[in-house]
DNA sequence: TTGTATGCGTTATCAG
DNA sequence: CTGATAACGCATACAA
């Protein structure tokens, strides 16, 4: 490894003078600076970030803290996306990602703030975590400067990107009640949730502007799994069949609840319409694909990093993204065309 | 931040012991130990691993160079599989992961070994690279560790891990020969991948083994991508009609096969068998369901860590690892039923 | 068992 | 325009 000693050295003038050549500082004649950089190249020179950020305390890296990197969850495309978009961002900002997951040896050991405060990270983006998760409140109180995805929580350090989730739910379930569906139940995902409050309330607040009345027990927690989802449906479609459409709160949840309408033998769309929420990759390819409310997790990536360097360059107004969303009708749902009769 | 001078000063020792204290050496006293293990608590301390890593040169931090994080690609969970298992074996050697992407801003301004050397990353792992790449060659003469997934090169420095893509090719050709299939046609990838050539040798040899004359025209590249495969696919099958079974070099371009040949009014599996390779998490989920040859993506990434840290241990003996495969049989692949002569 | 001194590669301060 | 020199936080050889 060549450092700027070698390159002093070599060009005869002092490393104090190949810094500030090599950052471009101005008070540096032309062709010193010529020189420098021409020895520079030829002895392949890359700076030692670590050696910079230990004297300047900046280490231009963010850490991305998610809670799961492991085996499960990994079905919705969601993680992917939105760590493309924040990578693009940080990129661009010259930053680099460094990554944390939880499901490691030092899961327990070392705690997220540990592992900020160690690696020096400047910010950090959290990512899938629940509320009430031990690790978000830590990072909070820890002060370091942090962007939220999908949770509420905004302050002098701490900011979220999230997307209109009670819009997009309102459109969804006013989709359906425009191809004449009134008995729409909600396959939601748990309290823990933000985005489970805010789907909810929008599902109601759509149900109530058709003068349909809200029943407490057509909403069903399907924990955002699959299975979960799936047997929850089945529950539900079972004790009320009356039910002729189903919002779910999530894409993976609406494919468990296809799964659950097959096996009672109702048929997709003509016999339930189901809409789904996120527009994961496998919405699409899902059999029939479904109508889901779609959200470009990319942009929220990328404007995740954009609110974190805002945050980093104490910038004071901006702690809050809400990305907007849009319904994607695609076979899973039709006209109502239920025999019993209304509520 | 505290660091151990302020340990020092509160616990009235010298940053010397309070160094070798919290790092375990055994010639410090008990009590001292005690006491100055018990500040750190009390101030909050963590080491901060710039500083360390600077006098240490080891900083405890693996490269993962991916080809493309960007929006496309992201169908196959491949990628987020793969980093799941390296990121567990990281965590348990104790080592981060920092992220290289090629598709940002720097992307032509900096090169992946400048990156690495940059950030003194110990070692590098690269993804989704063609052959071709010149970051590939670029990293492996710049000499830092590397382990290559899927692409084989292997020396002093360098090491791959891959799976056994021949063998894997001969059980899902041999499935199909064993349903009564003789004309059976490949959408390979591209020439630029090792596995793709692998594939088609295993592809090959099962045919000879079952005494079927290979043809050159029945093998076409779909470019690892959906919508090449489908056009090959569609070009391929309207000509030769007599073709009753596809083997595809990956799942993503047999749903592109799946696709033409629906349009075709081919029903699969009925009047076309298709096998794919790689079981990502679309397999299972298409319609039907695809027969697929299975590899542990997670696996792939944990052995690829475990591998780079054999070779930065210095271990001269292992830089290959091979890992197996098996065949999943779903709802694509039944017994040939084709009414046109053999060949 | 503990402390002193030195250096890792870089930037920053200040004097020339 | 350029160069000594100190400092960042830590680990380590050596001395005590």
């Amino acid at each position: 490894m060549t450092t700027i000693k070698d390159i002093a050295k070599e060009a005869g003038v002092s490393v104090t003078t190949v810094s500030r050549a090599l950052n471009g500082y101005y008070d540096v004649n032309e062709n010193t600076r010529k020189k420098i950089q021409q020895i520079a190249a030829e002895l392949n020179y890359s700076p030692n970030s670590v050696a910079r950020s230990l004297v300047t305390s900046k280490t231009k890296t963010i850490g991305l803290l998610v809670s799961e990197l492991s085996r499960s969850a990994l079905k919705d495309s969601f993680m992917v996306e939105i760590m493309g978009g924040l990578n693009a961002y940080a990129g661009e900002a010259g930053y680099d990602l460094i990554l944390f997951s939880t499901d490691s040896a030092k899961q327990r050991l070392k705690s997220y703030s540990q592992l900020c405060r160690e690696r020096q990270v400047e910010g950090a983006i959290m990512l899938g975590m629940k509320k009430d998760d031990p690790y978000l409140t830590e990072v909070i109180e820890s002060n370091i400067p942090c962007v939220l995805i999908d949770i509420e929580m905004s302050g002098e350090n701490v900011g979220y990107v999230t997307t209109d989730n009670e819009f997009g739910a309102q459109t969804a379930v006013k989709h359906l009640i425009n191809l004449g569906h009134r008995n729409i139940a909600m396959v939601n995902g748990h309290d823990q949730a933000l985005v489970s409050q805010h789907r909810l309330k929008g599902y109601k607040k759509e149900l109530q502007e058709a003068g349909i009345t809200f029943r407490q027990h057509w909403v069903v927690d399907g924990q955002f799994q699959e299975e979960t989802a799936e047997k929850e449906a089945e529950k539900l479609l079972q004790e009320y069949p009356e039910i002729s459409a189903l919002f779910c709160a999530s894409d993976l949840m609406a494919l468990g609840a296809m799964r659950s309408a097959k096996k009672l033998g109702r048929n997709i769309p003509e016999s339930l319409s189901i809409a789904g929420f996120d527009d994961i990759v496998l919405a699409s390819y899902a059999h029939p694909p479904l109508t889901t409310v779609a959200q470009d997790k990319y942009k929220m990536g990328y404007e995740a990093g954009k609110l974190l360097l805002h945050i980093l360059n104490g910038d004071p107004t901006k702690r809050v993204t809400i990305l907007d969303n849009h319904l994607v009708i695609r076979n899973t749902t039709t006209a109502n065309n239920q025999k019993v009769p209304f509520n």
